[in-house]
DNA sequence: TCTGGGGTCCTAGGACCC
DNA sequence: TCTGGGGTCCTAGGACCC
């Protein structure tokens, strides 16, 4: 592949899809007349901004900024502020992906809002047909996506953030040469590189290292001792040698957790009970989407680690379920005897969850030798009803058990809801 | 007053064994 | 005073991502 003078170093074959300010280009594709306006969507409990429109991020509102330290902004330039409604993210998302699909070439999901393809390595103009991909899903689809195109995933990533930012790029942007991997790379902060992270950002900027392209000519061992293996991987991509395998992040979880931050300190033993039979609840549903069944169980509690002038507490135990099971009344009854051995009263919780983890096929069971199939056949049974009742109701749980009490409703906030909400308001949006 | 949720992978270090 | 060495397995916690 590598010849002199222009460098051609490779054929490109990944291209990165990603949608642009994913959960905002949602909700502008239901509320057209956010288009032009900053827009932000909160986190759950309405605590943080999680996705800012290009007009939001211009007013220097960042990710995770916490709602009440941005209020001036809000105010000041009347900024559209919508509770999450992640529900619909996901139809959205499955959309894209469908769409995706069309094109019949390998496609890796890897998050909600992005996807990576394989284009084949003969293939003419890539840059062409990635702008043929990004009118194909807006047609399709309603949402704007950057396309970037390179031998490597992360080298796919730092083109796309070009793709991004540049409108000369028309959406589309591709790294294909040795020359436009060194100028992009050079453009680069270190910080903004995939697998680097901001964490050792400080750290490298001591060694002197300010853009990818200084990464990239970093000397190996010297990568390995500050990075270990995860930076020599991202060290190796950036120079042009595909080393990240799957970036398919696998359709089966390998755990799977539910957690809420609350609105107000929880103070009882109750209150924290229901908060886990529901999060039992939502584990067990996903649970069994991906045919699993679970070994292990955990349950955390904490404090509000922000309140320094309250005692603190939190802990986290976990063990391994009488058989694995993808019951929801066993997993409730696990972790609330979990939650019964770590729960001290006096402390106001504002934090807690349950995880389930060691899931295994559930065709791959030895049944115990003393299992009650009877029972067992009812169980799925009921499960299996549950679901499917839930399927059919959009999102909230149209059947749960009795110890889940209103679920969540009365212990988190939903004050901004997107879709009722700002229905209800489509001029201003909702700001507060 | 007000600070999200859900994942993955990797490493270090302890436990254990011979 | 001196107190092996090396391997494997497991887990907690760190780092990262979106």
């Amino acid at each position: 592949m590598a010849v002199s003078g222009s460098f051609i170093i490779f054929a490109a074959v990944f291209a990165l899809i990603d949608c642009n300010n994913f959960f905002v280009s949602c909700e502008r594709v239901r509320h057209p007349e956010l288009e032009g306006r900053p827009v932000i969507v909160l986190s759950n409990n309405d605590g943080c901004a999680v996705a800012m429109s290009n007009e939001a991020k211009a007013l220097g509102i960042k990710r995770g900024s916490p709602l009440f330290k941005i209020q001036q902004e809000v105010r000041r330039h009347g900024v559209a502020v919508l509770s999450g409604d992640h529900y619909y993210y996901n139809r959205i998302s499955a959309l894209v992906m469908e769409s995706l699909g069309t094109l019949d070439l390998p496609l890796d999901i890897y998050s909600i809002d992005e996807a990576f393809l394989h284009l084949p390595p003969d293939m003419g103009e890539p840059a062409e047909f990635g702008r043929y991909i990004v009118h194909k899903i807006r047609l399709e689809t309603g949402i704007p996506v950057s396309i970037g195109i390179a031998h490597t995933r992360t080298l796919a990533k730092v083109a796309a953030r070009f793709a991004k930012k540049y409108d000369g790029y028309r959406g589309c942007c591709l790294i294909d040469t040795e020359e436009k991997r060194i100028k992009a790379l050079s453009l680069t902060d270190i910080s903004d590189v995939w697998g680097l992270g901001r964490r050792h950002a400080p750290r490298m900027r001591e060694l002197g290292l300010r853009t990818a392209l200084d990464f990239a000519g970093m000397p190996l061992h010297k990568v390995r001792a500050l990075l270990h293996l995860p930076g020599e991987r991202t060290w190796r991509e950036l120079r042009g040698e595909a080393c990240i395998e799957h970036a398919t992040k696998d359709n089966d979880a390998k755990s799977i957790m539910s957690s809420r931050s609350f609105e107000h300190n929880i103070y009882t033993l109750g209150e924290l009970r229901q908060a886990l039979c529901t999060f039992a609840g939502t584990v067990c549903r996903k649970l069994r989407r991906q045919q699993g069944h679970a070994a292990d169980i955990g349950v955390f509690i904490a404090t509000n680690r922000f309140d320094t002038r309250s005692p603190q507490y939190s802990d986290f135990t976990s063990c391994t379920l009488p058989e694995p099971t993808d019951f929801t009344p066993a997993i409730a009854s696990e972790g609330i005897r979990l939650l019964d051995t770590i729960f001290r009263p006096g402390y106001g919780y504002k934090r807690a969850g349950l995880i389930i983890s060691r899931i295994v096929p559930r065709g791959g069971l030895q049944p115990s030798l003393f299992e009650d199939t009877v029972q067992r056949d009812k169980r799925e049974r009921l499960m299996r009803v549950a679901d499917a009742l839930n399927a059919a109701s959009a999102g909230n749980p149209a059947i749960r058990m009795a110890a889940m009490g209103d679920g969540l409703r009365s212990l988190t906030r939903m004050e901004h809801n997107a879709g009722a909400g700002y229905a209800a308001d489509p001029g201003n949006g909702i700001t507060r």
